[in-house]
DNA sequence: TTGCATCCCATAAAATACCATGCTATACCA
DNA sequence: TGGTATAGCATGGTATTTTATGGGATGCAA
């Protein structure tokens, strides 16, 4: 039995005409053993579909209740971005998923996905951009590096 | 069986001359397992149907009963509002609801529905009205998130 | 009886569950 | 350590079920 539920490494898949993807082994296993259910939707931030266990959604929901108002707007703001983008994805025996064509779209995804493990979530990225982003976040934590070592010792590298 | 339930997603539905619409079936599947049934009313801050199961409402109830301080006028005005809009409304063996005359005016709603998710609660929109505030939902979201960033730490892209 | 609302049936389309296969990674044994 | 057997996984295809939606029948009320 698993401790530590984590989604992590980069796996790359098929996505056929129907916009099927199985689902990384290591992933399901998680949902699985955390009897959750998959929910994804188009990242806020970036050109990537994201995804999450449905618990985690559900602690995101009692949150929002708890900090915002019943009867506020920003309590219907948010709620209707998160909760109207986002969909739940069950897997078939198969350990696959179905994408919809808004995700894919959003992603700009055809025949290929990858996923990308971000710990309690995880992203889903064509892989020609992903390769892009990755890169750019190498450079960019090595140029801040530095920085921040030089704040505090002397820097280095 | 599900061990959590919100309301997601947006789905388009057709409502015909009765004023019959189908309710998305992953809505049903909640309201069946909650062994609950839909309350519909007017939302008091946007042009659509606003929707969510009767648990809720009895929650809201409750809360405002157990409350020790007492409730302002404004939210006293408010629940009025919700309680003596709110009806319910059964579906069918098809999983059909039958929308009110009153409900449709007030969302616009003629010939198409889009249902929106939103946690415990979901709307039903006019579809060119939604597609409208959603645009706004989207562009007050990015207005806001550097700001909040800001606060934290640095802000982000 | 007539109008209105609810219920039931039929159908086409779409979503999803199932089956089969080749491949890959892992485990096992010499 | 090297080679082989085994189990798990990704993937293509197919069958089945579910869902949305139009039309009609039934029952109640005015």
């Amino acid at each position: 039995m698993r401790k530590v539920f984590l989604f992590m490494d980069t796996i790359i898949n098929k996505v056929d005409a129907k916009g099927r993807v199985s689902l990384p082994a290591d992933y399901r296993a998680i949902v699985k053993e955390l009897d959750s259910e998959i929910v994804c939707y188009r990242s806020l931030t970036a050109p990537c579909i994201e995804g999450c266990t449905e618990d985690l959604l559900e602690k995101l929901a009692a949150e929002i209740e708890t900090s915002t108002d019943f009867f506020s707007q920003t309590q219907d703001d948010l709620t209707n971005l998160v909760f109207g983008d986002a969909r739940r994805f069950t897997f078939d025996s198969t350990g696959r998923i179905v994408l919809t064509e808004k995700l894919l779209k959003h992603a700009g995804i055809t025949d290929t996905a990858i996923f990308v493990g971000k710990g309690r979530k995880f992203q889903i990225w064509n892989p020609e951009n992903w390769a892009k982003e990755e890169a750019r976040i190498r450079s960019e934590v090595m140029k801040k590096r530095p920085v921040l070592n030089t704040q505090k010792s002397g820097g280095e590298a």
